[in-house]
DNA sequence: TTTATTTATGCAAACGCTTACAGAAAAAGA
DNA sequence: TCTTTTTCTGTAAGCGTTTGCATAAATAAA
């Protein structure tokens, strides 16, 4: 079994200059790691991307050259030759909340382990340019796009449909039910909490929104009402405050509650940061949680707990929406033909203690 | 003056199968553009890269075919041939605090102007290992590295420096004088929100420090040990609680410190999120801001200004810490031996609510 | 004019990889 | 043993750029 010790006689231009990508260092190549291994650049790139037709003892002989030289290759490449970058792109408007937070980990936890790339870009909330996508997506720098409570969709999504780039909205009901999302069940979520109240034995339920034009928003608000009707309470419009999702539309939405003629006992904010408004509102105005008024949130970001008291709020399973997010993409970009999934992940209702029986009761 | 309309006789090889990056669409290539403008694609080339001896009309011609075609680089190719991946890398522990939003905020625009894409790696508090950089760093995936906040910076900033791969390091100190970082002036930071409470007539003023392993939590320390010494105060190490940057801890912190025999009249506290949770146990121990207890924060992110009552606080401009970090990459990146920077931004002390007189005054 | 410079442009090679194709070696059938 | 099939390996082409070198065109100098 004489090994073929002639080497390679692989064509063996002398390069323009022993590349040094740019920095220091001339990195190894699957030539280096070929010729190390006794074999062809081919075979190398087969072990390399685990495909069958080669000798588990040239496998192997493949792979200690690769340790030993320190090989990893190189992404840039393997996508001008494969068309795969490895990477795909994440779209958020910003990030600095937990709840961005949390569902960026749970993407990047799933995307590392299927050993791909993260490309972010963020939109601070300035209309982005379709260029973006031209530019860096569809342009092969990513194979993939995830989408985080995307703005305004309508401008792209058409555009990404058309060529066929794969991509799945976070969060976001999309424009219709052909749209690959990751959801929650926000209705029962906002049934849930608001049957929580009732049951603890309020009737007048104040409830601050989210952005209203978002599907999200709505479906908490129909969530609120449905409890209120199924358990045969009035549905005041007056109980219903406007917000933004963030904290100052809390505190203002507390403060507009409490000035009712009649106000509420309990008020359910559509997120946990409002709820900390509605919070310092509450507290502001002399009352005490829960003895005064009850307050609960939704999405149980970290600080939920860590606040006095602890919130009462309905759990979105952030991370586990990123990872999902993700699994889904990773098969929408190995199976183009798949029909298209939507993901609905349950809410829960997390009980802490800034609810209690009303006053009056 | 007949234009050449032979047109390209270039290499017209029947290409392996009309790439289409792995989607749908086949994109527009350099040689569609040559074609149209009637060049070669190398002409292309120059004045997509800003070239020089390109006659302005031919330079025009191949800019408005680019238009007509949309024709954008595709960096993959790009990078293989030249060496450059137009990519940085971010490496932070964790994003969802505001502290980070707001320098990726910083640090995601000034990218984004100089036409670089950003790639993201969360360590998410665990050791990250050294192969994430040999395998997408040094490969060539980036031309350099932002890390903010690192952690066990020793594992890996001799494999940079060897490499001599361009990175800047964002609100850490660095190992040495010769490490590349953009920081504040935290010392003068701490000294100043000091100086401010003894100006108002505080005598003894509660600590709670970050996590003293970093350097910045020691100049913070420092400036308010100095500010006291400077004022003819005793430096009272029971009034210095050990914090960790995160709300529990000032919460803590404020509880012990308000349970001492002698209980100061103020507290400073490390970070704004640490002065949240001293205000929580404040009032959770029935005394109030500013009127009982002053407490200032440090950072200034977002919701300091929308606590109740607003946060009085040393403002650390983290957004022009990213845009600055970048500003910095891009001179090492491009000029590698150009002596290395230290840039110290200033903090500046932000007055707002959250401090008054003391009582016994 | 003729020659030397400078400015423009094109050609071809190289970047490091994937993959179709073909040929060699090994295994299975006849 | 001789085919046929299957498994393995190598060759070559191509992915879309950048860039050194050579040549052509336009200018400047002589």
């Amino acid at each position: 079994m004489s090994k073929k010790l002639d080497q390679a006689t692989q064509t063996l231009k002398t390069p323009r200059s022993r590349r040094s990508n740019g920095n220091g260092l001339s990195s190894t190549t699957i030539m280096d790691v070929a010729r190390e291994a006794g074999v062809s650049y081919a075979t190398v790139s087969r072990v390399v991307n685990n495909k069958e037709y080669v000798k588990s003892d040239t496998r192997e002989r493949v792979l200690k050259a690769i340790t030993s030289l320190g090989y990893v290759v190189n992404q840039q490449a393997r996508s001008l030759a494969g068309g795969r970058s490895y990477a795909v792109g994440l779209l958020v408007r910003d990030l600095g909340s937990s709840y961005m937070g949390e569902i960026v980990k749970g993407i990047d936890d799933a995307l590392s382990a299927a050993q791909y790339n993260l490309m972010l870009y963020t939109t601070h909330r300035r209309k982005i340019k379709e260029r973006i996508y031209v530019n860096n997506l569809i342009q092969g720098m990513t194979d993939g796009l995830l989408l985080v409570l995307p703005e305004n969709l309508e401008a792209y999504l058409e555009t990404l449909d058309q060529t066929h780039f794969p991509y799945v909205l976070i969060d976001h009901q999309g424009l219709d039910e052909r749209t690959p999302v990751v959801i929650t069940t926000n209705w029962q979520g906002g049934y849930d909490a608001t049957r929580y109240l009732i049951e603890l034995g309020h009737r007048r339920i104040g409830f601050i929104t989210g952005m209203l034009d978002m599907l999200s928003s709505q479906d908490r608000l129909s969530g609120y009402q449905a409890a209120l009707r199924d358990n045969g309470l009035p549905v005041d419009p007056q109980l219903v405050y406007e917000g933004t999702f963030y904290q100052p539309g809390g505190y203002s939405g507390a403060q507009s509650l409490l000035g009712l003629p009649e106000p509420p006992t309990a008020i359910f904010a559509s997120n946990d940061v409002m709820a900390f408004g509605v919070m310092e509102a509450v507290r502001d105005a002399g009352l005490r949680i829960p003895s005064d008024i009850s307050v609960i949130g939704f999405d149980n970001i970290a600080q939920a707990s860590q606040v006095a008291p602890p919130l009462t709020t309905v759990a979105q399973p952030l991370e586990q929406l990123g990872r999902e997010a993700v699994r889904m993409l990773l098969v929408r970009m190995n199976n183009p033909e798949q029909p298209i999934e939507r993901s609905i992940l349950p809410t829960t209702l997390i009980i802490r203690q800034s609810c209690d029986v009303p006053r009056n009761v």
